[in-house]
DNA sequence: CTTGGTAGGCGTACGCCGTACACCTACCAA
DNA sequence: TTGGTAGGTGTACGGCGTACGCCTACCAAG
């Protein structure tokens, strides 16, 4: 009988997720989307009940992208995690101004819970029970989720590496030499380089 | 000449602390900590250039309680790293509100390159050198920062793990299980049951 | 002991933010 | 045609970071 909704969810959401694309994470506000809808900012309230609501919206709407099909069983369980893995990074790395919000959020992503069943798919299928797999879903999201941040939070101080790089080396030798190593590995290499580390000890 | 200085930089980070140690880190504002301090809220901008920077001195004032000093040589490579890692945890873990400001400031804060440096020295010790001693030393701060972060604000949702005990079975059967194990998995163990994988994996 | 210059400390004000609240009105069912 | 429901809006309040200009405590020089 009432007046009908003339905004989805899905439209909140992209709305934020262009407001951050566009001008970054500290430019989110409720009047910013607002004005990206066109609406008034307090029409949004009757979507979502704060603020905290819409960004869980706009992390359900990035994190949706992701595959979380079980990738082909003929693989063994550790390139089947990994593939997993890079979807999840392909996908933040699109939208790099989402990842903090990933984190502060990750409890209410039903998204995100997906992905990580299917990722206990994998890790029963290989043997891991209890504990074990407990520490194993636990470490998987540490590393990326440690990882995705400093990636992204590093790349606004790229100028950050290069500082290290700068230290005094009387002070810092082994950092300013590492520094100066860091600047020529690719970030993917780096990224996959530690995923594959932490996959070998899991393995044993 | 001229008036002097009546505080000191350990000053405001001490008193920034002390808001955020009581009132989390919402609650730290430029008000709050000239509050704490019985100053006006523009005598903190003789001393810091903005917010930012009082962020910054914070993290210093925090991590500067961290023994970087080399850990005992009689050990394992891998213990000591673990002696590093546990310093850091435990000082941390007495400021959970300032695990955030960590990742935000790592770049800036020198005792955090300190820890950093000696790491390094640890890892060369062990043998790693070029890109492998890159990765390896990535890796530990991804690991790190992502379980300390998972580790504090699933604190705040210590109802997180109880809501995916909870949820409906035949959607998350694994997460459902998974969830009730982790119920039942002691933080400390959890950690530095990760960390143990990840050093494992680094050692081939 | 006086005095002048330097820089510390403060009060005010501005433009943001999230959001409570009261109002108007577009819409659909009856 | 009309009435009730709920969507959309405008205003306002208390908080935030911080630019700016004033007052004054202090120390050095005379």
């Amino acid at each position: 009988m009432p007046r009908p909704r003339s905004l989805s969810h899905d439209q909140l959401a992209a709305a934020a997720l262009a407001v951050l694309d566009r001008d970054g994470l500290a430019a989110l506000s409720m009047r910013a989307v607002a004005k990206e809808l066109g609406v008034s900012t307090m029409a949004l309230y009757r979507y979502v009940r704060d603020r905290d609501e819409l960004e869980l919206l706009v992390v359900e709407f990035v994190l949706a992208a992701v595959d979380t099909g079980a990738p082909d069983a003929g693989l063994p369980w550790r390139e089947r995690i990994e593939v997993l893995v890079r979807r999840m990074r392909d996908t933040l790395g699109a939208h790099p101004a989402v990842v903090p919000l990933t984190m502060t959020h990750r409890h209410h992503s039903r998204a995100l819970l997906r992905w990580s069943e299917t990722v206990l798919m994998v890790l029963t299928g290989a043997g891991f029970d209890g504990e074990r797999r407990v520490i194993a879903l636990r470490s998987l999201i540490a590393y990326v989720s440690g990882a995705l941040q400093l990636e992204h939070l590093g790349a606004l101080s790229g100028a950050g590496t290069a500082a290290i790089s700068a230290l005094p080396p009387e002070d810092f030798p082994l950092m300013a030499a590492t520094g100066r190593s860091a600047r020529q590995v690719d970030p993917e290499r780096e990224f996959f380089g530690g995923l594959a580390v932490l996959l070998r000890g899991l393995a044993d």
